[in-house]
DNA sequence: GGCGAAGCTTGACCCTTATCAAGGCGGAAT
DNA sequence: ATTCCGCCTTGATAAGGGTCAAGCTTCGCC
């Protein structure tokens, strides 16, 4: 229940009337009341193929998006091409925030495999969010989860070596795919190594040789995009450290 | 009036009704009894000398903080001591929005000038944003702010050079400043070399010596603390290409 | 099934920035 | 006014990661 509790804070789980009404709502204690009117609100999920934006920097904001399904990269591209991947998504994580602020996106959403959204038109969210004060509660509380973690991303890019990024890259990715039941320890990278130097604030050959690094000290297996963790605590001992005092 | 929307959109100036009862408060068009329950909700202003800790992290979150007068510095801490600073924040910014995703706060904020916080208990302004919409509006947007703030810190740490880096501090400084009403391109920094250099992911010592090539080149002028802007052209021009596409 | 493009690995070299070190300056406290 | 300490500058050197280049694998497309 405590654990339970833990996670629904932190992640939205919604599930779309249309899709799979067994699902739970935004898991933040809706009454039926509650729960048939953020129904209401929810659009149809999306599909996206790999490859395509779910939206672009610059386009007018409207809605927030869950993933259902999949795993998408968010980045902000520079005046000469350049990009910054901020983060990698995936199921029951939320994309779009940084459009309220300013009424439009700031940054490119891409499907990294073919996936699934849910639509939350996000000016029906904020008025049921005046109506479902948990629900208001909830909402403040990603948010905030957002800066923190872009805070950690800043610590990470300020002030660790490449074989550190690496592996605080591994483990969360790791950390994150076992909390939605996946292996912590063998799973595939849905993203290039391009796009994860990008993210990293290194270039490709550096993932690529850190990466082979890693794994002729044995403690990882590397077969293109499948990873394997073998020796997670050497992982860990690298970065224990340059953590966040608080630990993540 | 659109200039006058534009900032008051962004930054929270508030006044405490014990402090200044001319000044308008979050200027999202309350009306008066709505400014009355806001004022109500303020709580006295704090004063805090250099150095102060307004908060640390680890420490339970219960109020958000304005800033009346002054400048901090908000920093997280990785166990092992090195410290990365995550913003410099001055008058009519508000601190602490990261701690509301775990009631714990995440980082420190701490003083670089004797400073005067409003403060602004979370819980109550919560319920209060939900008897006034705009208010509610407010808060979503300026964290939505903040979450663009930290993708473009990202950009930077991610992607630039040391000088570009010290070139696109230095302008967001001064732009910053001239917003406040003062000098754009005369200004005291209010912290240190390492301060700096935690934010923009260098060394002090890359710092000082990247403000003296461009005081060597005409772009600028360094008296220790004292800079001025000579060649901002310059100063854009370094960054033009690595910027934001749309432009910060 | 074969072809081409894209993505990955690895090596060699070089550049940027970190590190180490010494000395100067200024401000705060006495 | 003087001293001490913190902060800053500058130089010399080193290392980490970037850049360039070549070759290989895989995957998607025809």
């Amino acid at each position: 229940m405590s654990e339970q509790n833990q996670t629904s804070l932190h992640t939205l789980k919604i599930s779309c009337s249309s899709c799979s009404l067994r699902e739970l709502c935004l898991p933040v204690g809706l009454n039926r009341e509650e729960m048939g009117q953020l129904d209401a609100v929810i659009r149809q999920s999306r599909r996206l193929k790999r490859g395509e934006y779910l939206f672009r920097s610059g386009e007018s904001f409207k809605s927030l998006y869950a993933i259902r399904t999949g795993f998408f990269k968010t980045c902000v591209a520079s005046q000469d091409g350049r990009e910054q991947v901020t983060g990698f998504l995936m199921s029951g994580e939320l994309m779009g925030l940084d459009g309220i602020s300013s009424s439009n996106h700031s940054c490119d959403a891409v499907a990294l495999e073919d996936s699934e959204v849910c639509e939350l038109p996000f000016t029906r969210m904020e008025s049921l969010s005046r109506d479902i004060p948990s629900l208001q509660h909830h909402f403040y509380r990603l948010m905030s989860r957002e800066i923190v973690r872009d805070q950690n991303v800043m610590l990470l890019l300020g002030n660790m070596k490449a074989e550190e990024r690496i592996a605080a890259f591994l483990l969360n990715l790791s950390q994150r795919l076992s909390t939605r039941g996946f292996a912590a320890n063998d799973f595939i990278l849905r993203m290039s190594r391009e796009e994860i130097g990008s993210f990293l604030g290194l270039k490709l050959e550096t993932v690529s040789r850190t990466l082979s690094k890693f794994q002729q000290q044995g403690w990882i297996t590397v077969d293109h995009k499948h990873i394997q963790l073998v020796l997670v605590d050497e992982l860990k001992n690298l970065i224990s450290g340059c953590m966040h005092a608080d630990g993540h």
